[in-house]
DNA sequence: CAACCGGCCTGGA
DNA sequence: CTCCAGGCCGGTT
């Protein structure tokens, strides 16, 4: 068993933006490593996998700046789920009205 | 230092 | 417009 590797302050900073996210929106990689002050989104999606918490860090909000889903660690199917719980309509791996739904004021 | 990523962008078919 | 392939940045391990 691999213990959890404490998280750095890039990861914590974009623990913090996602949580800034409401409910029934979603937010992209990139506009969360912007968000952070960086253009790592890669690293973002990394943060988001080793997401120590799901519930706490709504890493299923998280999406490609396309509208596609993106990844996730549970899986899509799983991704689309907990979206679709939250009102985010997913179809064809897309976000429905992805740019209405998209969320990047952060501040 | 090298490899790994839940990505992004661009160009071509 | 959609789909595919290659190249690329930045942070973590």
């Amino acid at each position: 068993m691999s213990r959890a590797s404490q998280p750095t302050q890039f990861t914590e900073n974009v623990y913090q933006l996602l949580r800034q996210v409401p409910t029934g929106r979603v937010t992209t990689y990139q506009a969360l490593a912007e968000a952070a002050g960086t253009r790592a989104y890669r690293a973002v999606g990394q943060a988001m996998r080793r997401n120590p918490d799901t519930q706490r860090t709504p890493c299923h909000r998280v999406v490609a700046s396309d509208g596609s889903l993106g990844g996730y660690a549970g899986g899509p199917k799983r991704k689309i789920a907990c979206l679709r719980a939250e009102g985010v309509l997913v179809q064809a791996g897309r976000i429905i009205n992805f740019r209405d739904r998209l969320y990047s004021d952060f501040r």
